[in-house]
DNA sequence: AATGAATGAGGATTCATTCAT
DNA sequence: GATGAATGAATCCTCATTCAT
């Protein structure tokens, strides 16, 4: 049916121009910070109105929890799609930072608000609770790769919430301390490094 | 004299209410982060009128710089403390991650907002201005610590520089996520384990 | 075109709004002064909420500097009305104390402003770096009268940019010294007065 | 007696001390207008603790108050210097101009900060208020040269008052335009031509 | 769907003035 | 006499949000 044909290109449209918020709000925010920007500015990155701004996100808060879900949603997916064919836990894991440097190189801004917002002591709670359905699952899976390695005796046993936290840690530090110019080569060496010693420093020695 | 007494008190005073603003300028920018932080509300927490804060800092931004100093000033003196009587390299390092975790047990507000202040695009720099002479020789004698362990075979020949990022993530990472309740010795553990897996991971395999 | 239309009276609408705070801010300024007047103080006398006068002028300075552009324009819009059709230099300088005291009987506030302005010593070079366009082509035509009338051997070869200035004072001064009931008349006296003496001492006595 | 040697070498210093505040505090007025000067500028610029100038005088318009008083006490006095001596009212009428023209030269600030005030629509009456007792009795000695010159009819039956107010206009006038380098010579030179065409355009012309 | 216009609430900063010493 | 310290009151300006069109 026509109307059919025309909802869908209406609604393609649609999902563009909040591509378009989107990625402006996401420039301005990660430059300036959250607070440091205001909807005016995102307004003018995304060459709109400010009300249309309103139009498509209920508030500014719900804009930066937008940008965020988007985010994380790339990067899991990204991670999934290296995941694919893998089933040995350490090799996923080894998987991580390297998904995280190529994240970053993409999309350095993105990283570094997700950092900021982890960082924030309002934020970080409302981001929490928005975000965490996505992020609490993989997670688990995260620990339950380090529990499935335990248990084939191939790293110490070492409890495996702390060990998530820090490896989470090793791979958000990844994009903390930048020395311009950043290459994607110089990330995944030091994606290569922050494994290297993670790795050797949990593996199990053989006696 | 008695003027230099008096003097000298008038002086002891007048820090004693610069610790007081600084104390409640931190508790407040700690739980609300800097921007959501109002003027009236530090006044409000230093218990005195909003324009006296200003009779001893010059602007908000400048009080947020004086605690930073303040507090990087006090971690740097406990690690020094600390180091006084050690030669060994490692043994130095090893005393890093507990500083840390004393210094987040005593004053978890200025850890946050340190780390907060980290990851924020725009007072990132300011504040980098500002402690960088601080913070620099610090960093470079860790450096040094590496080295000077890689000389002695103790440790791989990896790039210090790097190393001390990744230490620096580790570190500064135990704050960052937090299950209360928070003890000392949670968080010993955690310094512990951090040093653990790091330590052992560039360790010197013995041929 | 409707549309047209529509735009149209939107852009009516807005000078209109345009007017009235411009309008609102002259009666406040004169009778305050610049800095006694707030931008409260406005926004009330516009019937208007501060931030409305914001969206229209980006600071107080600018609504100021906006005023005082409006006063130029009429009253050169007014002087050059009364040139029309005039030729002889002498009758043209005739008019500019009638338009002055005109000026002065219907926008005694802008009058006032001005001369405030003039005398003060920051917001003076601000204004005149705003309105130097405006008056420099001026202030040179009636220069350029007197140097006619000297060429005519009608006035004494007096420098001529002394005496614009001395005029200026004069046709200023108008508006310095009051006394209620001011009336288009009494002001008109005025303007004849200053005029006979000022002519009649540069007049080129016939020897 | 020696206490009133004491107390007049106090007074002395305490006059000296006035002097410097209002010296101070005329530099700064001048050059920032009175709304732009704080008095922890003033206070700066003499060189003493703020509070010490609320010692000396009760408010910040309080001293502004003086500082004209005191201006004008040395203009008038200048002027009487200047009449000693004199009997024709002419005469009288033409040294007022020059000694415009010193005082200009040797205090351009208060000049401006006079005609400042002159123009502000608020200071203006407070300060007329305080200095009228000072200039009316000047003024009204002024125009009594007039009446004296058109009753010997060496100058037009005009109106005394408009004609005071005229010569009052121009002689402020000469500090409203200056062009860099002001010397004391092009001053005078323009007090002459003042001068010149004022008188010249209210003498009677013999028949 | 898009937006120009409007604003209430709030925030950083300044400042004249006071007061205890 | 002199002043460091303290502050209430104001002031300029910003901004997220709404609404009529």
């Amino acid at each position: 049916m026509k109307s059919s044909i025309l909802q869908e290109r209406k609604s393609r449209e649609k999902q563009a121009r909040i591509q378009t918020i989107l990625a402006a709000a996401l420039k301005v925010f990660s430059s300036q910070g959250y607070h440091g920007t205001s909807m005016d500015a995102v307004a003018e990155a995304a060459e709109l109105g400010k009300a249309t701004l309103y139009y498509y996100f209920k508030s500014k808060d719900e804009l930066l929890l937008a940008i965020l879900e988007n985010g994380v949603h790339e990067f899991f997916a990204r991670l999934e799609e290296r995941w694919k064919g893998l089933t040995d836990p350490i090799e996923k894991l080894e998987t991580i930072p390297y998904v995280g440097a190529d994240f970053f190189y993409r999309h350095p801004d993105y990283f570094k608000l997700y950092h900021y917002l982890t960082a924030h002591p309002v934020l970080r709670k409302r981001a929490f609770n928005r975000l965490h359905p996505l992020i609490a699952e993989k997670v688990q899976r995260v620990q339950q790769l380090f529990t499935q390695a335990i248990g084939e005796k191939r790293i110490e046993p070492l409890p495996v919430e702390e060990l998530t936290e820090i490896f989470g840690s090793l791979v958000m530090g990844m994009g903390l301390f930048t020395h311009p110019p950043v290459t994607r080569k110089s990330l995944h060496r030091k994606a290569q490094l922050i494994l290297h010693i993670f790795l050797n420093g949990i593996r199990k020695q053989s006696e």
